[in-house]
DNA sequence: CATTATTTTGAACAACGTTCACGTTTGAGG
DNA sequence: CCTCAAACGTGAACGTTGTTCAAAATAATG
């Protein structure tokens, strides 16, 4: 009786694991029920018995991939826990940089996180919301360090605004289109762009 | 005979500008073939006389966005053509808001832009690459005020790191996910990160 | 071992973009 | 005004999607 929960908990994880490896080959638009099926040797309706739609899948893989990013940038920030604002500008530099080379490396799956649009009507489970939030943990420690005296809804609203930047920079960076920053020159204006910001907000304070 | 290819060139462009209501008011996932046919009063299939694929209709309809947000920003820089420095972080705030508060009224057109992609192995066609870069001409001029000593290359790498930054604060603030600023909030940080780094490429300079 | 509950299955469904054989329309030449 | 080949419009049909569900297979229980 244990056996077949267990084996379902198995087959889930399967399931996770392929659906992770078809976005990371074939962008989310490759990630196709049959071929999963397939890869996962179940049939095409007990997909449907280990997750409610593709909808779910997509935001496991999701929950996967921000739990790498989010050690990605522990791992950045782990050395520099001073609060002295000169170190502070340093630190979000490694952060951006951490967070464009996590992109580049992780590009489709990364992409999927932004891409993902719920079906019609269908709304966000609570679990995937409360994963979105972590990041902004590493952007406020050295934020404060650059303004002491702002209030703490003020640094919330400055580092969600921060990463939207650095996140733009990136994201137009890694498409194809002509619009963006050239990829081999992404990191040099990512640093630039930090560190001018990180000055500004220095000299107001 | 004239009046052959004349209704179809009426057509094509009624048929463009169903494309473009249907994806402004329900989404770039709302566009459907079957919808437009009946709309324009053509057969299903008769829409593969007026156009490639949906691709190229999507590709029409952003054509048509991009002008109008093209004018929107010549509208927003007319004025100060003036070259002082004080005026050109003005400038880059206008344009940044500009820029804004065209993605939040036209949201699903806008959105299409650069949610869009071709279908797997089509290559975008030429006329739709060339209109990408107008944009950035209006953010050069400013951001040659503030460094007088920046080499064009310079120049043009720097207005599309800007333009990206300003870029994704404004698309994850009017995303529903929880990562970003509150779209209540977004002149006024947009404004924030505009002026200062005004501030800093000033200084630089 | 029999019987009931659960789970797995894959054929069937609906919706999608795209194609294509078939009539119909068209317009230049007689 | 008529002819007829060429151009055009048509909607049924195709290949793919994700999703469902009656039935078959398996597991649990008495």
């Amino acid at each position: 009786m244990v056996k077949t929960t267990e084996r379902r908990e198995r087959q889930r994880e399967a399931l996770i694991m392929a659906a992770e490896g078809a976005i990371a080959e074939k962008g989310l638009s490759g990630l196709k029920a049959r071929d999963l099926a397939n890869e996962v040797g179940c049939a095409l309706g007990a997909i449907y018995n280990l997750v409610a739609d593709m909808d779910e899948l997509v935001l496991r893989v999701g929950s996967r991939t921000l739990a790498r990013l989010d050690s990605a940038l522990a791992q950045a920030t782990d050395g520099s826990c001073s609060t002295s604002s000169g170190d502070a500008t340093n630190t979000l530099v490694a952060i951006a940089k951490t967070y464009c080379a996590f992109a580049r490396e992780n590009l489709q799956l990364w992409r999927t996180l932004f891409e993902h649009r719920m079906a019609e009507g269908a709304v966000v489970p609570e679990w995937a919301i409360s994963e979105q939030m972590t990041m902004f943990r590493y952007i406020l420690a050295p934020l404060r360090a650059l303004q002491p005296q702002a209030s703490e809804p003020e640094l919330m609203l400055l580092s969600r605004t921060l990463f939207s930047a650095v996140h733009g920079i990136v994201m137009l960076g890694l498409e194809e289109k002509l619009i963006a920053v050239p990829p081999a020159e992404l990191d040099g204006q990512i640093e630039a762009i930090v560190r001018a910001l990180g000055k500004a907000l220095k000299q107001e304070a």
